[in-house]
RNA sequence: GCUGCUAUAGCUCAGGGGUAGAGCACUCCCUUGGUAAGGGAGAGGCCGAGAGUUCAAAUCUCUCUAGCAGCACCA
């Protein structure tokens, strides 16, 4: 019996049944061997101790892009290895490799107390120090297969509870793999490294923090402590680097910075805007409001309502934890009085039941649809604690959120003209790199089974349309099961400039909010129909949308968003009039301007306007006065640019003028031209 | 909500059982200076809230609140 391999090169070779991976590879030659860390068979990466098969074979070196996820893993397990050499007692439960790198999670029992004793940041250099011993020592990896009963046997022994748990829940007729290096062993799918020295020494440990076991709120807290691991020295930094950049692109502190907002403890999860902030708000609203103009009927719905009308829609059962509720102050002071009013309203959670009240608010003919509605939506829910997070997690944001009421028949044409909207609208902030998810039937749901067949059967047509008109660019998926309880939905995903993944829209078919409403229009056969219900937003939230805009640009706003535009600012008080002038120039073509005529240097003036995040400074000397002119600076260069005041409103008007109204303005020209 | 950490001036932070500190920002004065911090003076804090220990608490202990990291949840 042999073995037929073929090697990237194409050539083909034969080997006796039974060769292991490392022989392979010092049959074409030993420092290729002594190189390797793991082969490839048909793609698949295996230990170098597994027996070769028919196929595909690659020789896996430590440069290789796909032997970082091995380093990773391997440093997990030095890492629990180290770990119990130095706190003997503690479980080891899972340790994964993750986007970055890796982490453990450990039960620790204090040895006296017999308490949980979390692991603390200090912890880590000694951790980190035993490891590189270990990683020192060398030891090789090596493979045992265990039967269930002795696994279990030999963690139940250890004490290793958690680890007789992963074993029951292994499926039957999988091996059982042991992975021992140097004496400490491991349960584990593998594969490995040869040995521990391979991991190298470009790893680091971040921090500690709690986890549920198996991702369970209800399941004990562990510790779970994550580390980073790289294949070179350079690479770590170069990663550490990138850790302190984001850092530096946090919206909380842009926000202090650049004074657009604030949070206080009176307040949790609530958001004061400040004058900036506010008008960046006002911004990114007055340009969806013009992206909804002539599609969308903008309306308002009530803040308050009672709560048999939430008891009516549902919340009231399933989205209590998550709502607040309000009585009047007079009540709450006199629980005695029964005089006093005592009806209990809630704070909208969302616009959906709303929009239902003004859609049934006189009889609608099948002629009139779809009707779509609009709103800039103040909701508030109550969020854990632990979820609030600056702008991106808030108890009261503002949803642009939109339902649209259509029949069957007109479900995927408005799936797909929000889509189009959707796309267009991140493409005007410059995110081209967009993921649509579908979600379909969870297991908990309303609606029958033939009412979420035609959904989902749309739906997934659409999402092959959406895909195919994208021309390759918008990639699509589909999340079995993690569809809403009252339909499926869209889910859109945006990929910001450091490569983070934001949700933000979504397009969502509610089968259950008509039915218990009792909406619905006349058909042309005048009978009364239940509309199909669409629910749409497409920044989401406007405070995360914000926030993810002002990270995603570091601050440095384009032109067009920036709440102050432009800072006219003078170098001598010679110039204060002529300032002056520019400064209001500038506003009367509809720029954002300040002016700082202080006495001060201008090098001060351009720092704090610098820090700031103004885009564009202009400084007036009694050189520029003398001759009409402007030197322009922009944000983030040095560089000086001298022109005339006429050319410096032109080109920042038109720099300044929103994208969708370029695009309107372009399109006009182009028709009176034809 | 859970685990861990944190809370001192508007911001960033030092200090620490015996009358509260720095830099920046702020106010005033001097300075009119050509592209990322000119100089001087002044003002500003019940050291997150409440309770306890103590002759004495910003400092030690507990409870609460808020924030941070992660988990769970999610727009």
């Amino acid at each position: 019996m042999s073995v037929s391999l073929i090697f990237p090169d194409g050539s083909v070779r034969a080997y006796d049944a039974g060769t292991t991976g490392f022989a392979v590879a010092e049959s074409i030659s030993k420092s290729l061997a002594k190189k390797a860390v793991a082969i490839a068979l048909d793609g698949e990466l295996r230990d170098l101790s597994d027996a070769v098969t028919d196929g595909k074979i690659e020789i896996v070196t430590r440069i290789d892009p796909r032997a970082l996820e091995l380093i990773r893993h391997d440093a997990a397990h030095v890492m629990a290895e180290a770990v119990q050499d130095l706190w003997p007692g503690t479980q080891v439960t899972i340790g994964p490799v993750i986007e970055n790198g890796f982490y453990y999670d450990f039960k620790r029992v204090h040895p006296d107390s017999k308490e949980d004793w979390p692991f603390t940041p200090e912890d880590l250099p000694k951790i980190e120090k035993k490891m590189k011993e270990i990683i020192q020592k060398n030891a090789a990896f090596t493979k045992e297969i265990w039967t269930r009963e002795k696994a279990k046997q030999v963690f139940g022994d250890k004490g290793e509870t958690y680890k007789v748990e992963l074993v029951d829940m292994i499926p039957e007729g999988q091996d059982l793999k042991i992975y021992n290096q140097g004496g400490w062993f491991d349960l584990c799918r593998g594969p490995h490294m040869a040995s521990t020295g391979q991991i190298g020494t470009a790893f680091k440990l971040m921090k500690v923090a709690g986890a549920y076991w198996r991702g369970d709120s209800t399941k004990p807290m562990l510790t779970r402590i994550y580390g980073t691991a790289w294949a070179s020295q350079e690479e770590l930094d170069q990663y550490l680097h990138i850790l302190a950049e984001a850092e530096k692109r946090d919206h909380r502190k842009l926000g202090r910075e650049m004074d657009l907002f604030h949070f206080q403890e009176e307040g949790p999860g609530v958001v004061f805007w400040h004058g900036k902030g506010w008008r960046m708000f006002q911004t990114l609203t007055s340009y969806m409001r013009r992206r909804l103009a002539g599609t969308y009927e903008e309306v308002n719905a009530p803040q308050v309502l009672d709560s048999s009308l939430w008891e009516t829609s549902g919340h009231w059962g399933w989205y209590q934890d998550n709502m607040f509720a309000v009585k009047s102050a007079y009540a709450f002071t006199h629980p005695d009085d029964e005089e006093a009013d005592n009806r209990v309203f809630a704070l909208k959670p969302m616009n959906c039941p709303g929009h239902v009240q003004i859609f049934k608010h006189g009889l609608k003919s099948y002629r009139e649809l779809p009707i779509r509605l609009a709103e800039f939506g103040n909701v508030h829910r109550y969020e854990a604690s632990g979820a609030l997070h600056g702008l991106m997690r808030v108890r009261g944001f503002t949803q642009d959120d939109a339902h649209v009421f259509c029949t069957d028949e007109q479900l995927a044409a408005e799936c797909l003209r929000i889509n189009e909207l959707i796309l267009s609208v991140y493409e005007d902030f410059g995110f081209q790199e967009v993921v649509v998810k579908l979600s379909t039937r969870p297991e908990k749901r309303v609606g029958t089974d033939d009412l979420w067949d035609r959904a989902e059967s749309v739906m997934t047509d659409v999402l092959k349309m959406i895909e195919e008109q994208s021309e390759g660019r918008i990639k699509t998926g589909i999340l079995p099961g993690e569809g809403a309880f009252y339909g499926p939905k869209f889910e859109y995903t945006l990929k910001d400039a450091i490569g983070r993944e934001w949700q933000c829209g979504t397009t969502q078919v509610d089968f259950n909010l008509p039915e218990r409403f009792g909406a619905f229009y006349i058909d042309q056969n005048s009978e009364k129909t239940q509309p199909v219900m669409i629910h749409r937003a497409i920044c989401g939230s406007m405070e995360r949308f914000l926030g993810i805009l002002i990270e995603n640009f570091a601050g440095h706003m384009p032109l067009w968003f920036a709440p102050t535009q432009v800072v006219v600012a003078t170098i001598t008080s010679d110039a204060d009039d002529y300032g002056r002038e520019v400064a209001e120039a500038l506003r009367d073509a509809g720029l954002q301007v300040e002016t700082d005529f202080r006495n001060e240097k201008i090098n001060y003036k351009v720092r704090e306007h610098s820090v700031t995040k103004v885009p564009v400074i202009i400084v007036c000397g009694r050189q520029e006065a003398e001759n009409r002119s402007v030197n322009i600076r922009r944000l983030g260069s040095q560089a000086q640019t001298p022109m005339s005041l006429e050319e410096a409103i032109a080109s920042l008007t038109e720099e300044a003028t929103p994208p969708d109204v370029k695009r309107k303005l372009g399109a006009r020209k182009a028709k009176l031209s034809a």
